[in-house]
DNA sequence: GTCTATACACCGATAGAC
DNA sequence: GTCTATCGGTGTATAGAC
């Protein structure tokens, strides 16, 4: 009787030719925009024909689905590393928290346009992609909580806001900082509203 | 010597097709999606052959253009008819104002994505088509100074945080109220922040 | 299983006849 | 000013070589 191997040789290697294809992919949106994205232009860029990517991905949107997996996975990565980090004080960990997502936000402007802007017009998220996403909207929810930031409608708004100042320092100033050298006013303006303790984020003016 | 005509019949007729095309193109952006505006369509729509659109726009992202010019231009239209129904307390005139802002945006989908989101990758507005959101912008500032509220810093701001409120709308519960309905209470803690007097907008919670 | 060759239907855009 | 014909591009499908 044949003994059987404790690896699967066959499925290391297509799953490393899907990560050398999703690599490229990023590597086409880094350099031409996500747009430019196209089946041609990634296989060239990992030896192969175009229709032979869809031995690997069933369709192009399916090889945006993973990237936008990979991305949120990514950054729920990056925020549950901050695990220990977050201080103590509310204001102070609120400001670390939504600074950490839009300095992500920032170094990478392709991925931003991916994870949270419509950018894609046909594309939407498989469901095993969107966990990462909903895994970080959830932990979001249990940090705010613990600060003493309970009120689902609060979350939101805080979410919204920091969201606007993002999508209007790409929009009305790329590469610049007048809209995202707010956030500390914003979020006191925010803590103040619904009474959280502790000192301003902000030099008064 | 011959008299010359007081009317150029061609010009009226020529610009009389223009608006025709850029009609057909809104109407297909509301049944099918601002992406879905191919110029095979609009040409059906129209009735005439695709090629032939090139009499009256030199590329396809001219007739984005031409919407618009023509979405900002209704816009300024819309809030300069405000003129004289401005409230005359701050916080009330700044709701007032932000309100007419949501209701328009809300009203139609394509023409806020193509006004205020990037959806259309290629297109960048020509000056000309940028002129009336020029004008908004700076009737905006010219109103918000009157309110009381003189620094560009605090307009941006204003105009990013509602922005955030709308595009978190969009994507997150369309054809909801999750977010909409806190503008209000964004309105007040900006109020509040910059020490604009007048009574809160919302009820006391 | 993996990849290639070929083809299809669609896109925006152009050339040239009428 | 509008047409037909066509170009090079796209995503996608499939038959078949290895």
């Amino acid at each position: 009787m044949s003994a059987l191997p404790n690896r699967d040789r066959r499925a290391e290697r297509r799953e490393a030719t899907r990560r050398e294809i999703v690599d490229a992919a990023w590597d086409i949106a880094g350099d031409d925009g996500l747009e430019n994205v196209t089946l041609r232009a990634v296989a060239e860029r990992v030896g192969m024909r175009s229709p032979s990517l869809y031995t690997h991905f069933e369709s192009k949107n399916a090889i945006y689905d993973a990237m936008f997996g990979q991305a949120w996975s990514d950054y729920l990565a990056t925020i549950e590393d901050l695990d220990g980090e977050l201080p103590a004080a509310p204001r102070k960990a609120l400001l670390f928290m939504l600074m950490t997502f839009v300095d992500f936000a920032t170094a990478n402007l392709p991925r931003f346009q991916l994870m949270n802007q419509r950018v894609v017009a046909d594309f939407t998220p498989t469901e095993a992609s969107y966990a990462p996403s909903v895994r970080v909207m959830d932990l979001f929810r249990e940090r705010m909580r613990t600060i003493g930031i309970p009120r689902a409608e609060d979350v939101d708004l805080c979410a919204a806001l920091v969201g606007g100042l993002v999508d209007a320092q790409f929009a009305n100033d790329p590469g610049g900082n007048r809209y995202l050298k707010q956030l500390p006013r914003v979020l006191d303006m925010f803590a103040d509203d619904i009474g959280l303790p502790g000192p301003t984020l902000r030099r008064i003016r």
